[in-house]
RNA sequence: GCCGGGGUGGCCUAGUUGGUUAGGGCGCCAGACUCAUAAUCUGGAGGUCGCGGGUCCGAACCCCGCCCCCGGCACCA
């Protein structure tokens, strides 16, 4: 997608359900988005980079329950230990909150008022499993029982391992509760259901325009075209965000979760006017970077709830595929599973992050696995990208100690000039991995540049040469600026190590794009160079 | 069953309006070079583009039929 300069752009990144540890799944969402917000930067525009912890719902009860502690405690100590991870890999929001916010609470409130006053909520007594031993009712996937369809042995909503056909409440035969064990029984309840079904057209006309991956659009226009149905938007749980004027209800926990990207960024800019620009007066863009088990959420749910409540619309949806370890799905219990901190003490952050956008192309499935790691990291970063700054840098302060005399030829400078627009192009498709593959191309003309010019023969022989040879490592060095700031979104730090090698004063992270065709300055002094990579062997 | 995404040399993969000898990477083989982390560079072998029909001067790409893999199919987060 295009996207407008003249207006500025909020980005978001789906919130982590902080009821567990961040695993490798969790990065492929955060780190194509900081990757992305980084670029726009690059290339002029005016970006803010929003994302939070989502706190409420039932498995968050019922781990602190497990834990013998409350919802505050599971809630801060998983929140702690995401903003640590991403603060670890360098994804650098400017706003990182979460939906148990004050702002949170009063902005849902609002919100379900307005849904409520323009006559999109109704009440509708509905069949509810409660516990008599847990005191509580229960989630349809909390109960289990007999499927009434196939007899097999089946959860309150699905018969998961029989028919598989899908359950209405109160269908189930004999139902007990999961968490306990004990009988359940099926209650009348009251609740308040969202009137979905009533944004069939506006969805169909808005999903048209938006922006974002195909995969979320293609999904979420199946929905509309199967007939939406209205969503129970409340349940009875203690811990979330009060229904208004119903202190037994709280609202679902994704009416409150997408309503955090808007009072996140009210708790970020403060300012009533700065951020209604945001969110209420179309005066930006707005791009969620989702995975996508959620695309519903975001390309149905919110967009209506939106629409309803008179808010602005998102602009864009970038959903990632999948991640898979060795061809398997994630799973805890199998082990199955690649841990942010386990990795992150055996390898530099940036390796992961070169990782998971070079694997595989961003709504594709990604299957991780130690040996494809290894690989690109031994063929790739250490052979590629990390040889050409060692040997370059290397050569270039043993010989000249500074930046040599010389122009920068029109094969370079044509060259790098290309890559830029492939980049660019990239991130306007978000193809990550397009990206990466073209800054790596350079990379990669950079050795053949060097390996066809021979400087090292040219050093030997006269001063005439010596000349020559200072060109040659000159028009080198320039390809490697280049591809620093190019590289810089996907690895920020180990690029900063490279512009400071290459004895640049300024600060790589804030190089715009337009920098890569600006020649570096002869005379700069070199720093002694330093491996970027070591190899590893998994 | 329905929908979506795929099926391209040993492995991964590009190829969104059909057009010269189907690109790239890994791996493999041969050579070059020695500035560099045995890194780099050059060249090479290897493909019925899932199967069968069709349209066309021409199809991996379009149409029809079929097979296989993955994911989704709602109140779970």
């Amino acid at each position: 997608m295009k996207i407008p300069i003249d207006k500025p752009i909020l980005v978001t990144s789906a919130l982590p359900y902080v009821n567990g540890e961040c695993h490798i799944g969790h990065l492929r969402t955060y780190v194509p988005a900081d990757i992305y917000v980084r670029m726009l930067r690059k290339m002029g525009y005016d970006a803010i980079f929003i994302s939070g912890s989502d706190t409420h719902g039932t498995p968050i009860v019922l781990s602190a329950e497990a834990q013998g502690i409350t919802p505050e405690e599971v809630v801060e100590k998983y929140h702690e230990h995401f903003k640590r991870i991403f603060k670890d890999l360098n994804v650098d929001f400017d706003y990182y909150g979460q939906t148990d916010s004050e702002s949170n609470h009063r902005r849902t409130e609002e919100i379900v008022k307005e849904l409520i006053e323009n006559g999109y909520v109704y009440k509708k007594g509905t069949k509810q499993a409660f516990c008599n031993t847990c005191g509580r009712f229960l989630p349809d996937r909390y109960v289990e029982g007999e499927c009434p369809h196939c007899g097999a042995m089946a959860r309150g909503d699905e018969c998961d391992q029989g028919c598989g056909k899908h359950l209405e409440p109160g269908e189930i035969i004999e139902p007990r509760c999961k968490i306990c064990g004990s009988e359940a029984d099926f209650k009348e309840q009251e609740q308040f259901f969202f009137k979905l079904s009533s944004f069939a057209d506006f969805l169909i006309t808005y999903l048209d325009k938006l922006g974002g991956t195909r995969n979320a659009k293609n999904y979420a226009k199946e929905w509309v075209r199967k007939e939406l149905m209205d969503w129970c938007i409340t349940r009875n749980l203690e811990w979330g965000v009060k229904f208004p004027g119903r202190d037994d209800l709280v609202v679902y926990v994704w009416v409150d979760a997408p309503i955090g990207y808007i009072s996140f960024t009210e708790e970020l800019i403060e300012k009533e006017e700065e951020w209604r620009k945001y969110w209420t007066e179309d005066k930006a863009t707005i791009v969620h970077f989702i995975g996508t088990d959620i695309i519903y959420h975001h390309c149905i749910f919110w967009p209506a709830m939106l629409k309803g409540a008179g808010y602005s619309l998102p602009d864009a949806v970038v959903a990632s595929g999948m991640v898979k370890i060795d061809g398997k799905t994630f799973s805890k219990s199998r082990g199955d599973v690649v841990w942010a901190a386990e990795f992150l003490e055996r390898f530099h952050p940036d390796t992961l992050r070169y990782y998971l956008v070079a694997q595989s192309s961003h709504t594709k499935e990604l299957d991780f696995s130690w040996d494809s790691f290894s690989t690109r990291m031994n063929n790739e970063l250490v052979a590629i990208l990390g040889n050409l700054v060692h040997r370059v840098v290397s050569f270039a302060y043993k010989n000249f100690g500074v930046v040599p005399e010389g122009d920068i030829e029109d094969e370079v400078l044509g060259k790098i000039e290309e890559i830029r627009e492939e980049v660019v192009k990239a991130v306007e498709e978000y193809e990550f991995k397009k990206l990466v593959d073209s800054a790596m191309g350079l990379a990669d003309f950079g050795n053949g540049f060097f390996q066809r010019e021979e400087p090292w023969h040219l050093i030997k022989k006269g001063e005439k040469e010596r000349e020559r040879c200072g060109e040659i490592v000159k028009n080198v060095l320039q390809i490697i600026k280049a591809v620093c700031v190019l590289l810089e979104p996907v690895m920020p730090s180990k690029m900063a190590e490279v512009w400071q090698q290459l004895g640049m004063e300024s600060d790589v992270h804030s190089a715009k794009l337009d920098e890569i065709t600006v020649p570096i300055a002869s005379g700069q002094a070199l720093k002694k160079p330093k491996k970027l990579f070591e190899r590893v062997e998994v």
